[in-house]
DNA sequence: TGGGGATTCGTAAACGTTTACGGACAAAGC
DNA sequence: GCTTTGTCCGTAAACGTTTACGAATCCCCA
């Protein structure tokens, strides 16, 4: 006997009934929906997925694509941990259940969304990691499945998304380390063709024109966005001519940070005294030594407004999140610490 | 017209063809089924999950719960993502999808169980960061899914279990820094009810016994299993008098090793010099210096022995994984390196 | 030529919900 | 007392699949 069957044969009333008593549809007695709610918690009844899913034509389930493997994301875990929270504080408002969707490294990313989509398993995606070019994007507007990017993209389908303020990180932090007397400063991009390397670098370089200061393709360093990237690059540093390395540099990966100070540890480099360093805040960047000077965002917040944007892209719940199409740019705040130093005149 | 049924009128065929067609069931023409696949890929049909799983009873998916928020896991996302791409590799193979179920930190872990496994959303589940006693495993055995736990608990169901082998990590590195003549040797523990940190103690405690060496509850040192506590357990090491310090250090959570590491440098004590370490291996400690002793496992075997455990209670796989009930814990191998000098004497 | 087996396919009944529709009943208005 | 209005609830039809069942056809052999 299935569960919606056995509870109203139980309490004597229809099934339509119990159905619209844990629905909150308006048309049942108070009295009536108070015995069925109890009665449901009691036997422990939650409504078939299935079945409801099949009916209504939606699931209630919203997918965030990763995509599994030894490759790493570029951010830890603490990162998307702290952004699912957010959103889920927003989902639990309107029953929504948030579930990772892990695209295995042996799969084409593209060909596992259209799956999913494809298999109805999520009303809407969040996507990540954006390319500069995504045919993720393409695919998925195409479908006409509610979603929204965490990461600009070349590719634009009108779709809504949300980024860090790349630009806002270029114009601060490089500016700050010519006030302070550098003028030879680098920065960190990762190899790949990860939107956000191509926006921070051109963000860095016209700070740079605005500056009067020549745009040099060394001051330009390229690893693999995560701890031993940070950790490459303050060795490939050290074997550089001391008069031709940077002086200070500006990174926006919160990971890279501690790969860097580890590094240049290493090597006999220190951070805030031979170099500048001005970088992004994490948990795992809160006790360098020196305190690291960097960029900080809520993470919770970021993901408050994701899910907002996305929701407001959904016919169903738009009404309550009237934000239109969101593509904008959160900022970030500047933390003084002492890896800044000035360069000695 | 629903997916399945446009395709049929398409191709002149009843709906049942097309399904048995799909499915691989033997009642079908090759050619029949050749025409059938080839119009499905062509206009990108996948059947609708919702009504699949109604009629069929199962999902074809499988869970992997893990809560959300800002508090630690104690593990880097490498290690899920490494785990993850394992499980995959065998699910691949039996058209199951793994997907991580996310519980928000404002819910309680047992009731987001009791909802997912009552709402039919997964097949079967995988739970990790198990509790000394963990409510979730009474529940969901109860609930009779198909489940497999990575970690032990004292909670015991019968349920089947993988585990890293703490007490062979225990047995070896503490063995290993007796024979090199130290005595005072130190372990980190979390500070919560995982329930790792029991079982490491307990064995770092016989160990000692039958080397003769008298525990002492002031060589177990307990902080948060992150980056964090590994950097606060080296400023409280620092505090004590140096001829009370432990003079080596068994550690099996790989993020921490980095923050020890960390912490050590900055308050002028050097790893493998004034202290020997053992750790556990990952990405991060690849490049620390010196170079570390640790304890090493292939996360994606993790995921394919966690994987195939699993199918082996699932009545629908079991024929191909005789396994039976696995309960076993997973050998680590150890990797010399630099880090574990012998006490001087 | 006819019976029997094998092969292939169509038909229709599930699966567990939600919801449009309409009926029963009571209260209210005249 | 009759109609109207409103409240509450039961009935049954969807939703998109899979699959048991049986029918149709063909081939083979007696």
């Amino acid at each position: 006997m299935t569960g919606i069957r056995r509870l109203a044969q139980q309490l004597n009333v229809s099934i339509g009934t119990v159905s619209r008593a844990l629905n909150g549809k308006p048309d049942v007695n108070e009295e009536t929906r108070r015995r069925v709610v109890e009665a449901a918690a009691a036997i422990g009844y939650v409504p078939n997925q299935a079945g409801r899913s099949l009916r209504k034509g939606s699931t209630g389930v919203v997918g965030f694509m990763m995509q599994t493997g030894p490759q790493i994301t570029g951010e830890g875990d603490v990162f998307f941990m702290s952004v699912f929270d957010g959103v889920q504080t927003v989902f639990a408002r309107h029953q929504l259940d948030l579930v990772a969707l892990l695209c295995s490294s042996e799969e084409d990313p593209e060909a596992y969304m259209q799956r999913v989509v494809a298999r109805g398993f999520a009303d809407a995606l969040i996507i990540s990691a954006t390319k500069r070019v995504d045919h993720r994007i393409n695919f998925i507007s195409s479908r006409k499945i509610p979603f929204i990017a965490l990461g600009r993209s070349e590719t634009d389908a009108g779709h809504p998304w949300l980024d860090l303020d790349f630009e806002g990180m270029a114009e601060v932090g490089v500016s700050r380390l010519i006030a302070k007397g550098h003028r030879r400063i680098g920065v960190f991009a990762p190899r790949d063709d990860t939107n956000l390397g191509f926006v921070f670098v051109d963000a860095y370089r016209k700070v740079l024109e605005r500056h009067g200061i020549a745009f040099d393709a060394n001051m330009v360093f390229r690893a693999p966005p995560n701890e031993r990237g940070g950790h490459q690059i303050a060795h490939a540093i050290a074997a550089m001519p001391a008069d031709q390395r940077p002086t200070g540099f500006v990174l926006t990966n919160e990971v890279m940070c501690v790969g860097f100070y580890n590094g240049l540890h290493e090597v006999g480099l220190v951070p805030g005294k031979t170099f500048a360093i001005i970088g992004r805040d994490s948990p795992q960047a809160h006790y360098l030594v020196p305190k690291l000077t960097c960029f900080r965002l809520s993470l919770r917040d970021l993901g408050i407004t994701l899910a907002e944007s996305l929701l407001a892209t959904m016919p169903a719940y738009a009404e309550a999140y009237p934000l239109g199409v969101v593509r904008k740019v959160v900022p970030l705040e500047l933390v003084p610490g002492d890896s800044d130093m000035a360069l000695p005149a």
